[in-house]
DNA sequence: CGGTCGATTTGACGCACGTCAATGCCTTGG
DNA sequence: CCAAGGCATTGACGTGCGTCAAATCGACCG
């Protein structure tokens, strides 16, 4: 799996992402408390919002590629995104992905340490890198907020390790949709059937394994009535107790 | 592999790890440029070395388990550490090796996220995050500091990432051989040999690879004239240009 | 409505790496 | 010096997942 991806829906009839706070400015945004932007005064957000810029992608847009100079800093307000990192050969790693509330763009000396694709249409907020480290300087509460975003992150990654060094391909697939529901429950969605607008490449690419092994894994849950394919983007999690003890850390 | 280990060589004869600040203080500190403590003005360090409590620990020493309050945060500054986490299973995956110079402690709501362990005999600088945290209030620079090893740490995560998830074995075990080097040289030391002072077990459970398949590479890559060891930790990188297109990113 | 194209599923088969089992080696202690 | 206890290495063999290839499905379009 690698090269550019194609065409995906949208949308979903009945199961639209949430709204983000594209068009009324960062005090109306809904999704505020899962971002940096959270506990901020009235006055703080109204010198965030002055600094921000809005972008809306369709599908399949790559947003930047690893080793870019990372000028910008990104709070995804609708849709899903995707970040991955390439071997020289093509052999591709997902390291994660993004969801209305999601964070983007920490980055080390040598530019972003992943490439960022968008995987359905979505909303950015973006912010100059250069910007907000001066609003980090008068409000060190957004540092704080970073440091904890940032280490959250580090704790999904570690988390992820452990998933792709020591467990199985059905520990993995359970693992994943378990986490998908719980990350769209606390979105205030339901959680399932759970929305999965990523290939199964995408999944496969995130969870070290391949698009067969993937599919056959998803197959055989089907098969011991763990999960019922609504669409390909759509499953719902039929016996979840059964799965959470598969995915069990 | 999993249980506590057994013992191992607490110094290796002519390759004892440089001494760090156990004795003379903060001010004297030779790994404070790799710390969070970089960058502090002589008025500031005071303030540090006022909070700091100095340990010393035998190798196969458990510092702390996952799950636990993460009261402490720590400086090494001498001897290695290995991070970990457990599956109930007793499936085990090293997240990371720490050497003197880093730093060890974030954690998120749910205390730490993973079990540390000291792979030699080390000496640590601890702190109680609760006084560190009134410190950060004070000098908004260590905070920054934080960040950015968060930072540094959330990507060397994602390479991990990438290599236990589309790596082969050779190429994990090649990967590891030059980043270790390249550690080294960063703290002033020769770097070839590469000391490698943890077990082959515990290599093993990094690489998300058994014992025997480690064994077999490092058994080949000798074979093939690109290692030589020295000693069961002391490794010569004989081919170095072939290793490093062999863990090519 | 039939055709096209890519994504997904399914099947057959192979291999890289895991498992199981000696054997060897190094360190420690009597 | 010998014995014991752990690692580490090596060999033989097994298997989970990858590879290759062929349906099948589903969305889009003229």
């Amino acid at each position: 799996m690698s090269g550019p991806g194609q065409p995906l829906p949208t949308a979903l009839p009945g199961r639209a992402p949430k709204v983000g706070c594209s068009a009324a400015g960062c005090a109306a945004c809904e999704v505020r408390h899962l971002t940096f932007c959270a506990g901020l005064e009235a006055a703080e957000i109204n010198h965030l919002s002055a600094l921000v810029s809005r972008q809306t992608h369709g599908p399949h847009h790559a947003l930047f590629y690893e080793g870019d100079t990372a000028e910008h800093v990104y709070n995804v307000t609708r849709g899903a995104i995707k970040l991955y990192k390439l071997l020289p050969d093509g052999r591709r790693q997902i390291t994660g992905f993004l969801l209305s509330g999601d964070f983007l763009g920490l980055a080390g000396k040598d530019g972003y340490s992943y490439s960022a694709e968008t995987v359905t249409a979505v909303d950015l907020c973006r912010f100059q890198r250069k910007k907000l480290d001066q609003l980090f300087a008068q409000f060190p509460q957004l540092e704080r907020r970073m440091l904890k975003l940032a280490t959250d992150e580090l704790i999904a990654a570690q988390d992820q390790m452990l998933l792709l060094g020591r467990r199985t391909a059905a520990e993995r697939v359970a693992s994943f949709l378990v986490r998908l529901s719980e990350r769209e429950t606390v979105r205030g969605l339901p959680g399932n059937p759970v929305y999965m607008p990523m290939t199964r490449g995408d999944v496969a690419d995130y969870l070290g394994l391949t698009i067969e092994t993937v599919s056959r894994t998803l197959s055989q849950f089907k098969h011991n009535r763990l999960i019922s394919l609504k669409s390909l983007t759509e499953i719902e999690l039929v016996d979840k107790a059964r799965l959470l003890e598969m995915a069990a850390s």
